[in-house]
DNA sequence: TGCCGATTTGACCAAATAGTCAAGAAGACG
DNA sequence: CGTCTTCTTGACTATTTGGTCAAATCGGCA
């Protein structure tokens, strides 16, 4: 019996429940940080039953990346080449943020598994991530050629992208040191700048 | 005997020989990812012998982050309150960018710790770096008053030069790996494109 | 209710790993 | 050369940790 894809509800309640835990230990402390009995803590089953349902730690991470790739290559899957040019990008631009704002474990999940150089995803990157960002880079480049935007390396555009809104989800703890206190909320401002920033960068 | 500050020329070497190891092999798996042993092949040396030279793991970590934080800190010091605006912060980026072509390794040791909750370097964190960042940031927010430079949040536009500059370290294998191939040199473009983003940003 | 597969876990195991220690080797220096 | 300090290491320990397993328990259904 693989248990592939849950059948019973128990083991959809579980997995659940264990990917979750997961997704909170890994993203915290990366995957070797991180431990099995953490992980079952956090979701309160004990260690022989998580591996009831997953057969190894690394499985847990392997499909916790795979779940969340999907997740993570909307936002530039959504780019339009029929919309206006300026006010795609900045749409991007804010969907990526709010996606900081509201998945920061995923993207420290990410950040850990690429600054350790993305043994487990290197393949993903070279094939999906690098084919949807040659496919939308073309876009951009078009724009440019059209002149309906001013003329930008659209690769290095859509790294300044990732870097500047993942920054607030990975370094989160930086930017609340800098700024202050951990009550300060640095996502409208940030919104403001980056739309500011985009636009002067982009307008012809 | 603390064999603080090395003494020896014996101490020199080796104490020089384990931090270089270390941070190879930290900035690649993060702490809990390295082993002593590892560290200990690195350096051709005995861990027991690692151990005579710096009391635990834990040590030979902190040692490395305190001593990079100045190198670390240095490019936004030299940003002079005398100088051209926006030739300052432009020079501010290109040093910044320059850190992360010739120190990867400390910036990924960096994002590491950081991405990770950064419990090591918190209070420095909240300390040095607050107060820095704050004091250039009254710069910024000066010539911004004065009109000399358009008006932005001095905080983000700091953050956003972090945030792109240190993206081609810390995500380094990324952006090979979308740029297709590990022969490309990113720094090039990357150099131009941020130049003529912060141009565009800060020019009133 | 009684059966049978699904679920759960206490007790283990083997490997990895941080750190210790005592004894020996190598340098420095008169 | 002799001795005193510095340096080095093989052998060891205690703990952590990923993973196993057999036995017990649970849950749905005829």
């Amino acid at each position: 019996m693989t248990l592939r894809k849950a059948r019973t509800r128990i083991q959809q309640k579980n997995t659940r429940a264990i990917l979750e835990a997961a997704l909170d230990v890994f993203s915290q402390n990366g995957f070797r940080g991180s431990t099995l009995d953490q992980i079952a803590r956090a979701c309160d089953l004990s260690k022989p039953n998580l591996l009831y349902y997953f057969p190894s730690k690394e499985a847990i991470h392997t499909e916790l990346l795979a779940g969340l790739l999907e997740t993570w290559l909307d936002p530039l899957q959504a780019l339009d080449p029929q919309g206006d040019p300026v006010a795609e990008i900045l749409a991007y631009v804010q969907r990526k943020l709010q996606m900081s704002r509201d998945y920061p474990r995923e993207s420290r999940l990410f950040a850990n598994e690429i600054v350790q150089g993305a043994p487990r995803i290197l393949e993903v990157l070279q094939g999906e991530l690098k084919d949807l960002v040659d496919e939308k880079a073309a876009v951009i480049a078009g724009w440019a050629a059209e002149g309906r935007i001013a003329t930008v390396d659209p690769h290095h555009l859509i790294f300044s992208i990732w870097a500047l809104t993942q920054h607030y989800a990975d370094f989160d703890v930086q930017v609340h040191a800098v700024l202050g206190g951990p009550d300060i909320d640095p996502y409208p401002a940030a919104g403001d700048y980056l739309t500011t920033l985009f636009t002067k960068l982009l307008t012809p």
